[in-house]
DNA sequence: CGCAGTCGGATAAAATCA
DNA sequence: TGATTTTATCCGACTGCG
């Protein structure tokens, strides 16, 4: 039974649903009673919008030069000259600065100009010109493209200007007080970063003895030290999870590499091994917490993520190694890495074991055995008709050219071989099946939302690996915080495992997700779910409020919106910079005041 | 340098709905 | 018929790898 929190502004309120047993879930609950007044949900979305103008890109990335050490001052000259567009080249002016002997200025060239090659007509066009594909002319697109001017300083340092107020705001928010937060902001310096502010409020809470000045002022010498260093030698770490990879330092680092094979802290089936990476020891504090993104997001932003995150080591998977269909994915969380186990039935990895019935049709030359990334847009009608009748028209087998056009487009949309020369994109159920969810999971809404709600969303084999090992730490079941819900890959892997879900509440948006969801859980739970529309009305107050109700949480779960992060996104790939970002920096707070208000209640 | 790969978005046309 | 939703089509960039 679900019980439905509408915190939703007047303008766009969803209604609870009458048919199903609304009033059973509401009676047998007192939650909704504190959580229905609608009077707070106002200020709330004040004070969440407050929060959302306060964290500025430009802030951040201040202060993340300034965590490596460097002068704010000279940080703020340096972005100023350059822009803060060009990381590199901030930091290679930084070095400069501080290292005026040496020769590091090599690599400030490494500004990337647009540059327009002259003429760049396609020098692989075939003679044989003998596929019709009437529509696909290859004109190479001649628009120039406009400099990014980027001269907003002066707002920057206007921002700059109230970064303490916010800063101390913010840890109050997060349930510190305002003296700590104080203390905190003078031991640690203006521009730290929110975690390591957190970090030291905690450290002299419990560790006191430990906590003094030089414990952060030392890392960061040290940072800098082996930063500038590194940077000569454009060395990065990675290289493969298993065996001797050196200690995790990512999170301090301009970038992070990506693991081949991309197989995180190991897959089922591996010998059991000590990943060896570094939890900090607020980190690991309760509630457990588990953070999903895009492994292949703009340059530096999982860097970013994992400052944010405690500094943990991301885990990178490729969901290829646990269905048919590749997903390559970063998960940041606590969880302890030994003792995993999968799911049963483990599912096909190919796609003849998938789907027997397109081996019939599946040409020789087309050499796939594993789709893509399911994405969010599918293939058209008209391409793979296209496909067919130049295909068709084609000379049996056809010919190279017309192979790797065909070929091309097929893992472009993940094309299956339906009949003798007949490719289809995937069907939602294939999608369903592949992600590890129930069939027709989704159903109710409509295609296009299915096929967008599908791409988003977690393979369930894969999350449910990494979870199995709260099966035995919570035999009576779980509170669940599962921001970002999507529809349910979260809940639907911890109910594959058998682990029982007693609360959870559930942030997402689109409410075509949160119908899939609340249908799921309908159907196949007896606990409470608990809606909430808007991130942003996920205040401190309100999480306090849901800790006292439910005596806290157990496990804060969820993937934020990749939008600028995704490689396919063609307009606003512009990283951690962009609108998105706000929904990670909820991410980051509600989990930080969790953390706090479950540190100072128990 | 070429290639493969990527949880996408804006727009207009077309279809559906009230 | 006008409003709303769905569909089709058009968009390059960035990263890592060899």
């Amino acid at each position: 039974m679900a019980v439905i929190v509408d915190l939703v502004s007047d303008d766009d309120v969803f209604e609870l649903d009458e048919g199903n047993d609304g009033q059973v879930g509401v009676s047998s609950y007192p939650a909704r009673r504190n959580a229905d007044a609608p009077g707070p949900s106002r200020l709330v979305r004040q004070d969440a919008d407050g929060m959302a103008n306060g964290a500025t890109p430009s802030a951040s990335l201040v202060g993340m030069y300034v965590e490596m050490g460097f002068p704010k001052e000279m940080v703020l000259k340096a972005i100023k000259e350059i822009g803060k567009r060009d990381e590199s080249a901030v930091l290679s002016l930084l070095l400069a600065y501080t290292e005026d002997d040496d020769s590091v200025g090599s690599c400030s060239t490494s500004r990337r100009i647009p540059q327009r090659v002259e003429d760049d007509d396609d020098d692989d066009e075939e003679e044989d010109d003998d596929f019709d594909f009437e529509d696909w002319d290859d004109d190479v697109d001649a628009g120039q493209r406009d400099p990014h001017s980027d001269g907003s300083g002066d707002e920057e340092f206007l921002q700059e200007m109230s970064q303490l107020d916010k800063q101390i705001k913010s840890l109050v928010d997060m349930g510190f007080p305002e003296d700590e937060a104080n203390r905190a902001l003078r031991r640690c310096g203006l521009d730290t970063p929110m975690h390591v502010l957190v970090d030291s409020i905690y450290a002299s809470q419990h560790d006191p003895e430990v906590m003094d000045e030089n414990r952060f002022s030392s890392c960061v010498g040290r940072k800098k030290a082996r930063f500038t260093e590194d940077s000569k030698k454009r060395k990065r770490y990675g290289g493969g999870a298993h065996g001797s990879q050196p200690p995790w330092d990512g999170g301090h680092e301009e970038s992070i590499s990506l693991p081949k094979p991309m197989v995180g802290f190991g897959l089922p089936g591996d010998r059991p091994r000590s990943v060896g990476r570094w939890l900090p020891a607020h980190s690991m504090r309760a509630p457990f917490f588990y953070y999903e993104n895009v492994a292949l997001a703009t340059k530096g932003a999982w860097a970013e993520i994992s400052r944010s995150l405690y500094g943990i080591e991301p885990e990178f998977v490729d969901s290829k190694y646990f269905c048919a269909a590749l997903r390559k994915r970063g998960y940041i969380h606590n969880l302890p890495t030994e003792g995993r186990s999968v799911l049963r039935p483990i599912p096909p990895k190919t796609i003849f074991e998938a789907f027997p019935q397109y081996e019939t049709w599946w040409p020789s030359w087309d050499q796939r055995r594993q789709l893509n990334c399911l994405q969010t847009c599918m293939a058209s009608a008209k391409l793979t008709e296209r496909i067919h009748r130049a295909l068709a028209n084609s000379t049996d087998p056809p010919t190279q050219a017309v192979q790797k056009r065909v070929l091309e487009e097929c893992r472009k949309w993940n094309l299956v071989w339906i009949g003798k020369n007949k490719v289809a994109a995937l069907d939602y159920l294939e999608m369903e099946f592949l992600l590890g969810y129930p069939r027709d999971h989704t159903r109710g809404a409509s295609k296009k939302k299915r096929d967008k709600c599908l791409g988003n969303s977690f393979q369930v084999d894969t999350v449910a690996f990494h979870l199995s090992v709260l099966k035995d730490r919570f035999p009576c079941g779980m509170n669940v915080l599962s921001l970002f819900s999507g529809i349910g890959g979260a809940e639907v892997a911890l109910h594959k495992l058998g682990i029982r879900m007693k609360t959870v509440v559930s942030v997402e948006i689109c409410e075509a997700s949160r119908n899939i969801l609340r249908t799921w859980w309908d159907q196949t739970q007896d606990g409470t779910l608990i809606e909430f529309r808007d991130v942003q009305s996920l205040t401190h107050e309100k999480i306090a409020s849901l800790i006292r109700q439910l005596g806290g949480f157990d496990l804060v779960i969820g993937g934020s919106p990749c939008n600028n992060l995704a490689g396919s996104n063609r307009h606003h790939r512009v990283g951690l910079e962009g609108d998105q970002s706000v929904l990670f920096r909820d991410y980051v707070r509600i989990l930080n005041s969790i953390k706090s208000i479950m540190a100072n209640v128990g």
